[in-house]
RNA sequence: GGGGUCGUGGGGUAGCUUGGUCUAUCCUUCUGGCUUCGGGAGCCAGAGACCUGGGUUCAAAUCCCGGCGACCCCA
């Protein structure tokens, strides 16, 4: 019942939700640009924090590229410059005069890495490089803008670029991507499918892509991490060459892969409610909040809470003391709205019986903690409430996973994810013109069986399809 | 890519059809004070808006055109 809102209108319900718990401001005066505001900045900060770390352990190392690429490095890859020569910006002026060599703001980091990837590399013993960069890219999205689901300015860009000396390591590193990206959707309760995307849909000048998709509310599919296999189409452009053990030379095999802050707005829809956000406790600024009930004279609640703010805090655990002058039903709102994961209650009541109230902001289940287990009690309910939180987001989303036998039967199903095997012909654009959805792409690893949806004939791949943003 | 709707305080709105007491409505928010505190308290006082540029007109929030911005539908 509360969920029917949500989906009949998704658009809505964000926009007024990443108002609400401020984490983004939208109103800047340009389109597709927004604001990041502080809580919204913790936020995204600690999930940085997560993905830096999971890359950091598989050996990638974080640098910094800079932000303008010059027009010839930018042309130098013909795919890559069909896929973005319409949306990207230019730089063509300085103060006053016009600039002899025009530069782009990069709408991804390929052009500006590789031509000192091509400095870097010597021999076999240079490789691979490993590395990765979280920064901003701007696209000039002509579609309607959507706070940090479509926009010009993507601010949280995490992009990683490898180098290799044979396909098998590329083919290999490929592997490691998608892994890494699993553990790190994991450990913010997404749930998503994993899709080897149509030749059409794959990156530009890459041999071949992989998605991560999540399903949104309102049935429509949302795109938030993708790795790509970019064989040596880049590396032969830009000269990346190294000498082999043998003596010989080759071009470097490369891989690219990247999320942007669509990873941000798939956490806080994935387990939002009608409220508002529910975030995962490992990136919640806030883990904890204290909401103190006060009565005329008594001390006891207030210094109650500073006592348990302090043992939380030693603990690791991010809490916060809610001492503003309001009334407690207020500020019990005012926390929800801001999908903050636990509050706990400290009134006279408690303070008699030593003992405090938490309420979980998913269930919002009251619970009883002795105050002398505060802290082994809050760790056990928030990694508690990550594991519920993961597995209703993926029930849901499998829920809506549904298996088409024949595309006749396909009416019935108004949003989600379809899921159809099909033959090796061309049954794929009738089946996306007949179900208005768009194929995402061949399950990864999924392994064909029974007949083609469209046509009948036996099946060669598993297909899933949907309609996207 | 094609089509449509719409821009009024920080947020949400009334007014626009038929231009004129609009000195712009209501709710929320915010500020100061009193009083309160177990699920958005109450009272008093106060703050805050016609997106932008041009045009029509004696007169524009209201009508016309451009720009910027928001939202929706179709491909």
């Amino acid at each position: 019942m509360e969920q029917a809102r949500m989906e009949d209108s998704f658009g809505e319900w964000f926009s007024r939700v990443i108002r609400e718990a401020e984490i983004m401001d939208p109103r800047y005066p340009v389109k597709g640009l927004c604001v990041w505001l502080p809580y919204g900045m913790k936020l995204r900060n600690l999930v940085i924090s997560i993905i830096r770390r999971l890359l950091e352990e598989r050996g990638h190392h974080e640098v910094l590229f800079p932000l303008l690429i010059p027009e010839d490095a930018f042309n130098r890859e013909a795919e890559h410059i069909r896929g973005f020569e319409n949306e990207v910006y230019w730089v063509t002026r300085g103060g006053g005069e016009e600039l002899d060599v025009k530069l782009v703001l990069r709408p991804t980091s390929e052009t500006s890495m590789y031509p000192m990837f091509a400095l870097w590399v010597r021999s076999h013993a240079d490789l691979p490089i490993k590395v990765f960069q979280v920064v901003s890219v701007f696209r000039h999205e002509t579609k309607m803008t959507k706070p940090m689901i479509r926009v010009r300015e993507v601010t949280t860009f995490k992009e990683a670029h490898t180098a290799h000396s044979t396909r098998e390591e590329a083919e290999a590193q490929v592997r490691e991507a998608v892994e890494i990206y699993r553990k790190f959707f994991d450990e913010l309760g997404i749930p998503y499918v994993i899709t080897k995307r149509p030749e059409w849909d794959t990156f530009a000048g890459a041999e071949y892509s992989i998605a991560f998709d999540t399903l949104l509310p309102d049935g429509k599919t949302l795109q938030i991490g993708t790795v790509h296999n970019l064989g040596q189409n880049f590396s032969k452009v830009f000269g990346i060459e190294f000498q082999k053990p043998d003596g010989g030379h080759d071009h470097v095999y490369q891989t690219c892969y990247g999320i942007s802050e669509r990873v941000i707005a798939a956490a806080i829809v994935v387990h939002g409610d009608e409220l508002g956000p529910c975030l995962p406790p490992k990136v919640a600024p806030i883990q904890v909040v204290i909401v103190p009930i006060v009565f005329k004279d008594e001390r006891e609640p207030t210094e109650l809470s500073h006592a348990l703010l302090q043992e939380l805090e030693r603990g690791g655990i991010r809490a916060h003391l809610d001492l503003r002058n309001l009334r407690p039903g207020n500020k019990f709102y005012y926390w929800e709205r801001r999908g903050v994961p636990i509050r706990i209650e400290v009134g006279p009541k408690e303070a008699r019986w030593r003992k405090v109230t938490a309420v979980r902001r998913d269930t919002r289940k009251r619970i009883e903690i002795p105050i002398e287990e505060l802290l082994d009690k809050i760790k056990t309910l928030l990694v508690e409430m990550e594991v519920e939180m993961k597995k209703r987001a993926w029930d849901k989303l499998n829920e809506r996973v549904r298996k088409v036998g024949k595309l006749d039967d396909f009416e019935k199903i108004t949003g989600g994810i379809a899921k159809m095997s099909l033959c090796g012909g061309g049954c794929a654009r009738e089946a996306e013109e007949r179900t208005g959805f768009k194929i995402l792409g061949e399950e990864l690893d999924s392994k064909p069986s029974g007949r083609c949806a469209v046509c009948g004939r036996a099946a060669e791949r598993t297909v899933l399809m949907a309609r996207s943003y």
